[in-house]
DNA sequence: TAAATTAGATAGTAATACTATCATTTGATA
DNA sequence: TATCAAATGATAGTATTACTATCTAATTTA
């Protein structure tokens, strides 16, 4: 069974649906590529333009801007993400073993996994966890926020937060405990490898201490 | 009793120091009003040099690049914070009350404090919440962290892991902990005020809600 | 076959991120 | 008070970035 795995995306991320044309398609693949070898700041749309043969205008065909695309980048990991948890979770009951399985997906590496051709999965996520944030650290949040351009985000926030309530009823901050398992899974990870002075897990490098982590974090606040 | 704050800043910060002339201390002053007011992006050397009456030029010879005066800024704070943090805390022996009075420095709103006339800390304050992270999500993160640049953040952190082990001496992951702390004061404000569906405290732009939410989760996850 | 969509090629502009040079002011020292 | 060095200001210049505009060629679709 072959199937590709298509998410619908926000019209407004973008100029022209990328998604839809074999240029676009190029654009994501070679974008989050570029990000990853170069960094967010010093990726630009020439570059882009230089490495998949075409030019800096046809780039803006598609995107208004850089960041739009990170942006874009950032929504269709998130969405996807989702899908893979509510996948994983699926036909299970036990809130806390949901818990765990999900903080396994957010916290440990992920393999490129085929279901979109043009999509590193494994790649993307090295991205999200440097450059994520920077989608919505900027003087136009709120306005980006009113075009829904961050809806994955808050979706994966909501599913977790539900599980949380699941599990204890009474938690009173299951929203704020999603965001912090989502942004720590990610943040440890990246203060791991670059900061390892600000975690505990020294130059391991090893994601399942994260994980450990998490888990202590998650299950430790929402006790019964 | 008049002081003045004096805070000794690795050398590799900055080209000249700009806390020993004139021009250097309105770099740091309107650099800080500027930052606040577009956001880092939209910030340049040439916006800072008009606003001060001096010139592009000029403001290189205090800082290499936009970025450095960003790091220099965040390691600004970081010292004065845990300056700020020591003071607070000196004299209290209960490692339970240090936390909090800790939790409160990290998350509540900073009044400007007249310790040093040409830093507004209040602004400065704002300034870390939405950029701070900015000055390690690149790609030359372990180069500046070989230059030390991150050193007051890192100490930050050891003192409040030291005061959770204080508290209790078995627990795990106090490093972890202290950087969780530390990014999610000012993450949860963030969201607060600008995604507020990814917490509990709806739009109150309460810091007290963060506050009592931070303790929650610090206080279950060290419980001996 | 005509019409529309998509892409490529080229050009151009304003702003950004610097570097270099030289003259002037200021302030410290002898 | 003369002198020297440090700091600043003024000006100019370059490469790159972040776009916008236009025109043509190729491809698809109706």
């Amino acid at each position: 069974m072959e199937l590709q795995l298509q998410i619908k995306m926000n019209e407004k991320l973008f100029v022209r649906n990328p998604e839809q044309t074999e240029l676009g398609r190029k654009i994501i693949q070679f974008s989050i590529q570029l990000i990853y070898e170069n960094g967010f700041e010093a990726f630009t749309f020439k570059k882009l333009a230089e490495v998949i043969g075409s030019t800096e205008a046809g780039i803006y065909r598609y995107f208004e801007n850089k960041h739009r695309l990170l942006i874009y980048l950032t929504a269709w990991y998130w969405s996807w993400l989702e899908f893979r948890v509510t996948f994983h979770l699926n036909n299970i009951s036990d809130p806390s073993i949901k818990l765990k399985k999900l903080i396994q997906l957010l916290a440990a590496n992920v393999i490129d996994d085929d279901s979109t051709i043009y999509v590193n999965e494994s790649i993307l996520h090295q991205i999200i966890i440097a450059e994520g944030s920077k989608a919505y650290l900027t003087k136009h949040v709120s306005d980006d926020n009113k075009d829904r351009l961050f809806k994955p985000y808050k979706d994966l926030c909501s599913l977790i937060a539900g599980i949380i309530l699941e599990y204890n009823p009474h938690y009173t901050h299951p929203r704020s405990l999603a965001s912090t398992i989502i942004e720590m899974a990610h943040l440890q990870v990246f203060f791991m490898n670059h900061l390892p002075s600000l975690t505990d897990f020294g130059e391991s490098r090893d994601e399942q201490l994260v994980v450990e982590y998490l888990e202590d974090l998650v299950f430790c606040s929402i006790r019964k």
